[in-house]
DNA sequence: GACTAACCGAGACGGTACGTCCTGTCTTGTC
DNA sequence: GACAAGACAGGACGTACCGTCTCGGTTAGTC
């Protein structure tokens, strides 16, 4: 006898509006920043109506989630090569997540997302899932990978050792000390890999 | 000709308002939330009118920023204890950071701190000045007793080694991935130590 | 270039809050006096957003206006008979309105209003056109009748005097010094149809 | 056991203050008018502390009243002259009147102070004691003289004699229908006076 | 080809909180 | 103890958005 919540059909919904409501969140985000970032100014910039964006949005963040995936499904999923020489192939990939790290495009939406997901745990758990649980799955096969070949010692702890590697770079940027450069994720990877050695010590 | 901003006079300042004010806002982060932490409620509990806040702070963030470091006076400054074992005294802090990471009391403000710090520049200096710099340079001075002491190679670089011990834990606590438990505080000195240690070969 | 002021569209307009606030505003003008009436009591009162208060009336003044315009509506406009006896029908209209003034009902939003359109130049000639001019006019016309059937001076200007009627009593009302009784009333119009009268000398 | 209300001691009283808190109030009604007149920017004015005002007047319209007094008196009290010629002397008067009324200096705070008593009693007391009364008294003086010469009624009413002269000029001035002119002063006292002249007939 | 159901742009609605302004009281230090 | 200065508790101001609701006007898909 209670009333269903009415969940509206996506089959007929407008792709057009879809669009236009990413683009003008990923717009003001770097605009205004996300504090002041309205439902209200993304629905008049997109030309389209409040309800629109409330039928299939439970909050802004989560609209700019999904602005933020529409960005980096752009630009593809997390690869990480396996050349054998596992040293490179870390610097490469950690000095392309510094670079993308400083690039405004990501940096803006990724931050006020980081930032909101303190006080949204439904959004990190998206967040988790969907951005940065991927790109930790990668670094950690490739760390298997390693094990496996005998290049880092058998008793390390993989999740850790991802830890490691990526949060050095994650302080650095969310607390802004210092600039994210290639010679720090270089030293970051060298150091990691030294403590990771095989040898006749155990971890 | 132009109109001063007219700042107020400090020493005529109501320190029994101010105490109720850092009190309230305290009180109140933890019960709703940053979110939804308003200047209403905060000068509602305090029993303050709403301009004795607007005449002192210029946001929320920077009424609960200074909640934050009164609550942090009252437990004393940053200690590293040098008893010449680096490994140890590493652990001892590296331990202590993450209990008090995981305790409510500081856990909920520092976190909606940091949160708010994405978007208000001025309470991120304030923030890295106060709180992160004092506890990094702590660390900072540690390490240099134990590099020339010849514990760990001469040739590191101190801020990039800090980092490594304290980017893996701050990213669990902000990514909430796993838990900031005593052995993972241990198996990350361990491995950075061993990374650093003095040896035929270069950093 | 500039941006339009964004007027609301009426005929979206809702009667119920319409007419909830006219209601409120005049019941808490006959309470708490003009000078202690709120915005934000009126709209508390009536069970409505400020918002929908400010987006329809520029001010407190002009919501009690409307008010008062809904109340005198629905008494009747100015009806002033010519039975051909002037002096009767004066006496009749003039102590109707001495009996309308000393009803609390008229007499405090009326009073408000007329204070405060001394400080609000639109509200005056709102005043003047809607509430005072059109019952200032019915005189004048029954002046005039009475002076093209030769019962008062034809060189009589006839705006003075209705204002000569008008204005004692006006005067006693505004002033609070005597009161409004039906013999003032009728004593006003005697002296002032002597004063008029037709005779050899001129005006 | 209750607190006496504590009056202060009228003869350590600055004078200098007390003419710098009258003038200045008389200068910002004139610039801002009565409703956006502070207590606050006549302190700031009269470069005087707020309590120096709340000592000594109980409302800002107390303090504009005795602004507005000091101003009369500059000029002398009421005189009606009494030359004998009752219509002459009338125009007179009522023909200053009207100036007055036209003028800026004494219509603005006039006009406030008129439009503040009808929410405040104790002022409109003190406005009909101190400078409506005063009038009104002068003008029955001149027309009981006037009277007991025979050139009016013998049983014409003074009180509402006096109010049907002065009546029609306030009304025009409250309302602003129509300009103060001299020859509406004269309209009005040719039509009073051959209202109340003595004849066969009854009042 | 009409019907109908749902999405759409638009924006009015009841609300909450904002940051500013002013009130009337209280406090501090000067004359 | 009156004064200038100004911090204080309180509360109304007018604004900005919130999230909900209602209005016509397009679109589909069904009869």
């Amino acid at each position: 006898m209670s009333e269903q919540p009415r969940t509206p059909d996506s089959a007929r919904r407008s792709e057009r509006s879809r669009r236009a409501i990413l683009d003008a969140a990923l717009e003001l985000v770097g605009e205004v920043g996300f504090g002041k970032l309205t439902i209200e100014a993304i629905a008049a910039r997109a030309g389209v109506g409040k309800q629109t964006i409330y039928r299939w949005w439970p909050s802004k963040a989560s609209v700019l989630f999904d602005s933020f995936l529409a960005l980096s499904e752009d630009s593809g999923g997390p690869v990480l090569p396996d050349t054998g020489d596992l040293e490179a192939d870390l610097k490469l990939v950690l000095r392309a997540t510094a670079d993308e790290l400083a690039d405004p495009k990501y940096d803006l939406p990724l931050r006020a997302l980081t930032a909101e997901s303190q006080h949204d745990p439904a959004l990190a758990r998206e967040l988790n899932e969907k951005v940065l649980e991927p790109q930790l799955a990668a670094f950690e096969a490739r760390l298997r990978s390693a094990r496996d070949a005998g290049r880092i010692s058998p008793r390390a702890d993989l999740r850790v050792a991802l830890e490691m590697l990526v949060g050095p770079l994650y302080h650095r940027w969310m607390l802004r000390t210092l600039p994210l450069t290639h010679a720090y994720a270089d030293s970051v990877v060298e150091t990691v890999l030294r403590g990771l050695a095989p040898g006749p010590e155990s971890v």
